[in-house]
DNA sequence: CAATTACTTAAGCGGTAACCTAAGTTTTCC
DNA sequence: GGAAAACTTAGGTTACCGCTTAAGTAATTG
């Protein structure tokens, strides 16, 4: 295979991981997805226990709604945020294929090194 | 509690998670984890199918080591990097933590309607 | 209807992340 | 021992991220 190849086809799936890990990656947004676990907030009740200003806290939920994380929607003039688990789920199912592709490989290694113990 | 208190006093966990995602938000560094659980590498096996310098990559590599996500071990003059598993499982915790919080809300959720409905 | 609340929009700024090239260093092979 | 392989170190560039302040707009509330 041609080097790079991997990088410059890459598919949706993997976009998406990208949003994904980037806004996690964050601590204030994780203090975000944490509170919204909790049940639904409003961008003021988000942004209260925040060292930050009001923009900032609107900046980090654009982050999180763009990763598909949380959802908002506006009543009157309050915007209501919620928590998408669904988009969770995608990331811990990348880590979890991860672990068991190493786990696989354990097992092929366990089986290998069982089989050369019969040689003996 | 006072505002901003919660990012200040950030305990040794979430600044290990910060790595950890921050590690696996790009896109580079998620393939290299991706080769390494098939089995362990040279920098420049690592380095053959991306689109980029050799520096470049073991900068990666560096973040990913940081990270507490791969080890390595230089014998000769060849570098040979390594899993480790257990920190892919810190952040499968969290979002399974998460979840698990976003899921008994549900519970709760469901607990008392069931109750209101009895009142029917 | 004036004041307050709850965002929204816009512009700017400092730091750092992700590359690069060039020039080392240390093994290994012939 | 000289050349090649496998990194390593250093320095520089560009772009984006996280925040700020200032100035909006739109919905309640007294």
């Amino acid at each position: 295979m041609p080097a790079g190849l991997i990088l410059k086809r890459m598919p949706k799936f993997a976009a998406a991981l990208n949003q994904t890990f980037t806004a996690l990656a964050d601590p204030t947004r994780r203090a975000m997805v944490e509170r919204l676990a909790r049940g639904p907030a409003s961008v003021t009740e988000l942004a209260r226990p925040l060292p930050m200003s009001l923009p900032a806290v609107v900046q980090h939920l654009q982050v999180l709604e763009a990763a598909g994380l949380v959802t908002s929607e506006k009543t009157g003039r309050v915007r209501t945020c919620r928590i998408d688990p669904q988009t969770l789920g995608v990331a811990q199912d990348w880590l979890a294929q991860q672990r068991s592709v190493w786990t696989a490989r354990f097992d092929r290694l366990d089986a290998f090194l069982m089989e050369t113990k019969d040689d003996d």
